[in-house]
DNA sequence: AACCCTATTGTTAGACG
DNA sequence: TCGTCTAACAATAGGGT
């Protein structure tokens, strides 16, 4: 079985816009992903935030979030960082949640054909995912007290609330005709610009202090690592 | 002078918190820096509209943006790209921008000691460089009709309006107690939360129809390139 | 703190499936 | 459109200046 491979493997390029546009489009996709693993190390290395937003030329967007773009902006405006227990409790989430590998949540979510059947699912899903991992070990203590099965259950439960969210951005672009379907438990009834703001970049999946299956639910961490709102090309 | 080296050379390491603090701020430099490259070059390659924005652990921001970040959460809340004539005339001048070496801004303002003293005549060497370019090239034509001095001339030009911009928002951040001395020429005399979104993330020099030395100028670029809005560390 | 240096690790362009 | 492979290119950790 000797293979003979006699590729002349990577070439030098120059930075100038890519001609060919099936090479530009595969360029893309690569150099997004790497993009984004740098930030997902650079976050951890250096308990660093970061928010990237990136739009193809087909307009379509893509971001990285940690530990999410909305607590970046306001942290923008307001300047001090204001950290009481709770956000040093959801930074300490954020900061373990970053090392774990998200790169494959755009491959998951491209395979979801049709996205409101797989939100809903998703959504049943998670509410009984999430009510004995909130009620257990939300508030029982500080992570470090968990061991490492609870940790990696936590960690998938969260990619799981990530994904969720990412379908929900993606269903609301799609199906902005009927938005009633997707607000079902959410307080919020009306779209406005506001508010696709807010389901873009906060968890809408888990309101705080909101009802989950008849119990009261406190304030979950903030979405982060890899979203994806859309493909490549227009 | 034979100098024999026998450095160990990059050695492989973990992602993981660096503990060492030393340690972390120069490979939270490094990388910080190898990732505007890479979104860089990402711009350029593909023609992305790439926003960054990264927090070190000490707060402080920094940011990369192309063509800018408003624009680009404008994008994200509307959807559509509705391009004008204008705009497709400013998106001509961020991609020849791109390809500007932007790295070294950070760098410069870094040795800026005065800030309120260098952005005042920052403003006014502005304000005269502005004056020729718009009234000379930036109707004039489309931007492939322009000559490579002409093209570099302005894109200088608009590397020291990103430099302005970014003094703006250091010295905002420093000196809120009397902005009025900050907003001379400006439309705004407040400081409401928004305001300061606005100056941190358009180009608040040269504000839409306003008056440069007597004459009404039209709108600028926005912004783009790395900015720099605070150093490493608490 | 900011740059050099260099061995080494990490990223990726092009080809192929 | 995706993943895989590979050689070449690029980024960088640790050290020095």
């Amino acid at each position: 079985m000797a293979r003979i491979r006699r590729n002349a493997g990577r070439r030098k390029i120059q930075i100038q816009k890519i001609s060919k546009e099936n090479n530009l489009q595969v360029t893309f996709s690569k150099r997004r992903t790497g993009i984004f693993k740098k930030a997902s190390e650079l976050c951890t290395l250096c308990a660093a935030q970061i928010a990237i937003i990136i739009f193809s030329p087909g307009k379509k967007a893509f971001s990285f979030g940690h530990p999410g773009v909305n607590d970046l902006i306001n942290l923008l405006l307001h300047g001090a960082p204001q950290q009481t227990t709770e956000e040093a409790l959801r930074n300490h989430f954020t900061e373990a949640l970053c090392n774990a590998n998200l790169r494959n949540l755009n491959a998951d979510l491209t395979q979801s054909s049709n996205l409101l059947d797989v939100l809903m699912k998703r959504r049943a899903e998670l509410n009984k995912l999430l009510k004995p991992v909130l009620e257990q070990f939300w508030w029982a203590g500080p992570i470090e007290d968990m061991n490492k099965p609870q940790l990696e259950f936590l960690m998938s439960t969260m990619e799981e609330l990530n994904r969720n969210i990412t379908l929900q951005a993606d269903t609301l672009r799609f199906l902005s005709s009927d938005p009633s379907q997707l607000l079902a438990g959410s307080s919020s009834s009306t779209f406005s610009h506001q508010t696709l703001s807010q389901l873009l970049f906060q968890p809408p999946v888990v309101p705080a202090n909101h009802m989950i299956d008849g119990n009261i639910i406190p304030q979950p961490p903030a979405s982060h690592g890899l979203s994806r709102f859309g493909g490549f090309g227009p």
